[in-house]
DNA sequence: CAGCTTATATACGCAACCGTATACAAGGTC
DNA sequence: GACCTTGTATACGGTTGCGTATATAAGCTG
């Protein structure tokens, strides 16, 4: 077999990357090509069209942001806070996977298999937020109340632009994410922020 | 003068239609024609080109979700807390206003000049918030994270996609709100839902 | 080196879309 | 009814992007 020069995997990388920067609208072939350094003429020995392209974008999306998140969580997250605190950094603090994130959100709002595959990604974080704040809150229906006013946190604020004055935004969030997970105020080390 | 046959509030109309269902990429001139019933012939005798048409949009937002939503809260709106309510349902709860709210969070990430136009509006927004909660919550640092708390709940959910067992989305949203507005559940009048 | 495989370059047809130019038609004005 | 204004239809050129066809070049295999 001969040698591969630009493999599948490239052209998913720098899809997904376009995806970040220009949404769903911005994954076009050339564009890529051009990125990558080459013309579209290896593209379609990959994939079919365009739409394959993106249904393995998110096929790779889903699996890094589920499977090995949830892998390394398992080996290394001690306790459900320590995991659930894991899990946020691993995808929330990430320099990569947030913009992808944050743009496949917005795209599941015009897609519907788009939106099936968040839903499955979303359950899984939220399973893993009821587990930790299961912990310290007995009551069910609060542990769910207190799991999505985390996760809209942790999503919701890179879609606002408020300024708050002269605190950071990072300030103001680690104080919320205090509120939510019942700290009450004397263990600061640190919010759901990212 | 000759009788308007389709005025430029048309244009911008269906432009924001445009930009709710598809984002800033499927504002395109000929579409918007093609759903008005016109050819695009028309279309730049109102706007130089594509990105007056887009201006103009926004224009029409950021007048339509401030400067409107501010005038009918100080006309109606008795207390601070009503106020902040009826300016949630006024812009969280309508139809038309929140997924063009919801295309213009994912367009600011990407355009500057979008950005800067959503951090005037949030700004105002958040303020009421503030306004609303310091009723209630003597400490500053605190008023800040519950209205960055409840602001994210009211955008993030609905870029959410996880699923809550039995319970709808709609009552886990109420018992987040209830968490939030500090009222210790035995008011459950409603939340920041909608 | 011959022969096979395969990624890539190049060229093509096609469609969507932008912006412009020009002609037409409908409304109002005198 | 003649005239002017103005929204609209139509046609055009240019650009961009998709998908296909074909040729080339690089690498492996014998």
């Amino acid at each position: 077999m001969g040698t591969v020069r630009t493999p599948r995997e490239r052209w998913i990388e720098e899809g997904l990357r376009a995806l970040a920067d220009g949404g769903p609208d911005a994954v076009r072939v050339e564009a890529l090509a051009k990125r990558i350094g080459v013309t579209k003429g290896g593209f379609y020995g990959h994939f079919a069209d365009r739409d394959a392209l993106l249904e393995a974008m998110l096929d790779a999306w889903e699996h890094e942001s589920v499977d090995e998140v949830l892998d390394r969580v398992e080996r290394e997250g001690g306790d459900p806070r320590d995991k659930a605190r894991l899990a946020g950094m691993l995808t929330f603090s990430d320099d990569r996977l947030l913009p992808i994130d944050l743009a496949i959100r917005d795209w599941s709002r015009r897609d519907e298999a788009v939106a099936e595959r968040l839903r499955r990604v979303d359950n899984q974080r939220m399973a893993l937020l009821r587990e930790t704040i299961g912990t310290f809150c007995p009551d069910p229906d609060e542990v769910e109340a207190r799991g999505l006013l985390a996760f809209c946190l942790a999503i919701g604020a890179h879609f606002l632009a408020a300024d708050h004055g002269d605190r950071t935004r990072l300030q103001v969030l680690s104080r919320a994410g205090d509120l939510v997970l019942d700290r009450t105020r004397d263990a600061p080390d640190g919010g759901t922020g990212g």
